[in-house]
Parts: C-alpha cells; structure tokens; sequence
DNA sequence: TGACGATCTATCTATATGTGATATATTGAG
DNA sequence: CTCAATATATCACATATAGATAGATCGTCA
C-alpha cells in the first residue's frame, strides 16, 4: 500500500451523472483532448448527445477533482497542437465506468425483455 | 388520424434525465402506483439507486405532462388502496424507453470492446 | 378501541448538474 | 492576411435531484 488514501469502493460513485459518464466512455478507447471529446460524445450518440464547451470543460474538472481522469503529460509526437490538454482514464475511473455499464445493461436487459417479449 | 397532436420523434427527446428513465423502466412491468415505483427502481438497481418521494412524484409530474406516462383509471380488484394513484406508459413513453435504451446499450458496447478487450 | 409503525402522496428548500452565450487565442487553408 | 475551424474557459441561467418534512390512511395487535 503506497497509497495512503485508499480508493473507494466503485459502485458508491453510483448512479454517474450522464455527461460524466459520457466523458468516461469517450476516454476508453484512449486519451483525448478535450475537444475531441466532444466530437467523440455526439459521433457515438449518433448526434443525439451534444456536449457544448459548458458541459464539458466543466464535468471534466469535477472528474478530475474525483480521481476518475488526470490530465496526461503525454502527447502524439506528430499533428500535435500546443494547446490540447491531454486526459486519461484512471484505475478508479476504468472501474467506476465498467460499474456504471453495468447498471445501465440492467436496465437495457428488463426494458428488452419487458417491450419486446419475443425476443429474450 | 383521431389525434390533432402528432407524436414527436422519441429520439428528439433522448437523451432522458436518469429518474424518468427509471420510472419508465419500472412502468415496463405493467402498471404501478407512486410507492411502488420508488420500491421497484431500488430493487431493479441492487439498492444502488434510491428515489425519495421528492425525485419520484416531481418526475412522475413532468413525465405526465410530457405525455410519456399517464395515470391509468384501471384498479386492481383486489388487495387495493384508496390512496393509490396508478401510472402506465403510454405509446410515446414505450418509444421513448426504447430509444433512450437503445442509445445506452452503445454505450454498454463501446464500453465493454474497450475495457475488456478479450471479450468482444 | 386506540395506539403505532408502515404505506402513500405531496411539497419546500437546497444542492448538483447541465447548457447557451460569450470570450480569447491559435491553427490551418486559401 | 483573412477567415473559419480548433481549442480552452467561464458566466449566468435553467433543469434535475435530494433531504426533510407534512399529513392522511392502512393494517395490526394489544
């Protein structure tokens, strides 16, 4: 134990906040900038989910205050921007977004089973 | 066409605040009064999600009004409660708690291709 | 009967969350 | 060099959720 702030339990995190979950999910595939987030949010919603800058910049500095994203010092070696603040998932933060999928897959699992009945 | 009002598209009302997603998974089932929604949404989540009557009845009110619930005139014949006001999911609000269950089973994928990536 | 906890609906106030508009600066394309 | 797109950020407002509380009825049990 190095960590002297032990991490809590996951699901006591529980229900996530949908932007925060949304930026979660968007940092799975790997670290993005901000901006990029963005894009990846409505693009996997299939323009259902507009996050504006609001929201965004926002939520992505309570997740940080909660240890589920830190900012990443790495950065591409090429097509780089100054600018870009780069983030990543954290360990709690993989486990927080896995736990809230979870949830939700219940919830899809008795919506499908409850709406169409044919299909189990 | 009896209806002057034309349904809106369910997907232009997604994505849906997580309690009315809540209630309108719990009316899935079948109709349900008020006390019974708050008991079967913490059943359904492992006692992860609690609604207090403040969430429940102030949703409850916007979801009628948005015509995603009505309340239902139908009582049972017996084991009944004066007190008891019962909900249903109307068309609309079926549709709707498939889109927006839709919509989270992607996120459910992205999540689960990403975070573990053995189990595609 | 009448006392009492559980059931049931409801709202007040407070806090948390989400959003449009706006600001400011840099980048890249033409 | 100009202008749209990129990129981060915040303000002010709107919406959503929550704890506390209230009041009434129900079931049970002494």
């Amino acid at each position: 134990m190095i960590d002297a702030e032990a991490s809590p339990d996951p699901r006591s995190l529980l229900p996530l906040p949908q932007a925060q979950f949304h930026i979660l999910v968007a940092l799975t595939s790997g670290d993005r900038h901000g901006y990029a987030i963005m894009g990846a949010v409505e693009e996997s919603s299939g323009g259902v989910v507009r996050m504006g800058p609001a929201t965004l910049y926002g939520t992505l500095k309570k997740l940080v205050d909660r240890h589920l994203v830190e900012e990443s010092d790495r950065r591409p070696s090429y097509d780089d921007d100054e600018r870009r603040r780069y983030y990543r998932l954290t360990g709690l933060g993989q486990a927080v977004c896995q736990a809230e999928s979870d949830r939700l897959s219940t919830l899809v699992s008795i919506t499908r089973s409850n709406l169409r009945p044919g299909l189990a």
